[in-house]
DNA sequence: TGAACAAGCACATATTTATGTGATTGGTAG
DNA sequence: CTACCAATCACATAAATATGTGCTTGTTCA
């Protein structure tokens, strides 16, 4: 039996919810608010196995309900329920440890397959979600890796850059003069297409290259 | 009618695979190879829809012919087949635009709805290669995010030297003398808790600041 | 109403960086 | 064998940066 509480402050739908969960075989809803303000207390007298949280509710919304949950508790599966499938609730919300994010508009049936599935440790998703949170990774991953041909020595010095040594510290961290330090530097510029430290250091994050 | 192909090194998989798919309604298989030594031409051949690809395949394997579908077509649904949910191989996928990624023990009906949905502009996943995709999300986006209370105008000047500005582009740039400039970077290196532009810089990144 | 603070400006000075023009050595590829 | 290049060092100079001290104005919050 899994046991369910509900967060969802449109009364209708919270009602429909219920009736619709509570009278599936192997479900229960132990309660439902229509917002988050005790959600604390609430998880911790009731301890579901799944919790079904709406985004948008007035007084303390979705996301800070689930941020208020997981400070406390690792464990309980938070399956997020929302009317549009906005960029940045998404990515707030599973960053934030959502177990799974569903549209309101997924038929009975199917919601109910997917409580099943977080509750058994998966990580449901409408396919329109699925897919938009596969755009964002391939996004945040992709580097092209120019590499800019630096040799061993370069890459060295621009390290120590990164760390914000000066050049009279890697000097002596690299046993050469400074003036070494600064044909060494001059050389990683004229590769990078840049002409400060800080643009170098910049390029070396944006790029990737350390 | 969904058009499909599959490359898959098993031949009683992909036998299998043939007859299921090519004997459902709306579906139809219109080649299947065991490797994707030329799997250029061939989806450029065959137009299909979707693609089925097994990963692991001698000579060229599953991600390598993603990579080289992707480099002509961003249009046709990849789907990713395999045995393992493992890290890596997830995680090349979908960073070389993977459309969707299912184990290859899933029942027979599920697979079909998973090719529909693929068709559809969705993003099927198994639930546990959900689970790991949502994991490493929210390993990557995970910073903490300190702040340092840096105010607006603070922020703003950050943002121009991590832009490789100097301190009199920056005067310009926001139209204010260049030793309110340096009152505003000697403010950050403060909350910063460092005493070098690059250093900045490198923290910015570091810590996500912009 | 008074303290705290963001935002702005000014002047001074020491250090660091950026840039140019050299030179030597040793390894490597044509 | 020679041309090329990485790595090293040297000297010089202009520009940028770091740091200190001090002042005004306006807003906010207790």
């Amino acid at each position: 039996m899994i046991k369910v509480v509900l967060y969802e402050d449109n009364p209708q739908l919270r009602e429909g919810l219920t009736m619709l969960i509570d009278g599936s075989d192997g479900f229960t809803v132990l309660a439902s608010y229509k917002n988050c303000d005790n959600v604390t207390d609430e998880v911790e007298a009731w301890k579901p196995d799944v919790i079904l949280m709406d985004i948008d509710m007035p007084g303390t919304n979705g996301i800070e309900g689930l941020k208020k949950i997981r400070a406390r508790n690792a464990d309980v599966k938070i399956l997020m329920l929302t009317v549009f499938d906005d960029n940045k609730n998404v990515f707030d919300a599973i960053r934030n440890g959502a177990n799974g994010y569903v549209l309101k508009k997924t038929p009975p049936a199917k919601l109910l397959e997917y409580i099943e599935e977080a509750a058994s440790g998966g990580a449901p998703m409408t396919a329109s979600i699925a897919t938009q949170v596969l755009k964002m990774f391939s996004q945040v991953n992709t580097s092209q890796n120019d590499d800019y041909n630096l040799s061993d020595r370069e890459k060295q010095v621009l390290q120590l850059l990164v760390d914000g040594y000066s050049y009279k510290m890697i000097a002596s961290e690299m046993f050469i003069s400074i003036d070494t330090v600064r044909s060494h530097i001059k050389k990683i510029y004229e590769k990078l297409h840049v002409n400060s430290k800080s643009e170098a250091v910049a390029k070396a994050f944006k790029d990737k290259l350390l």
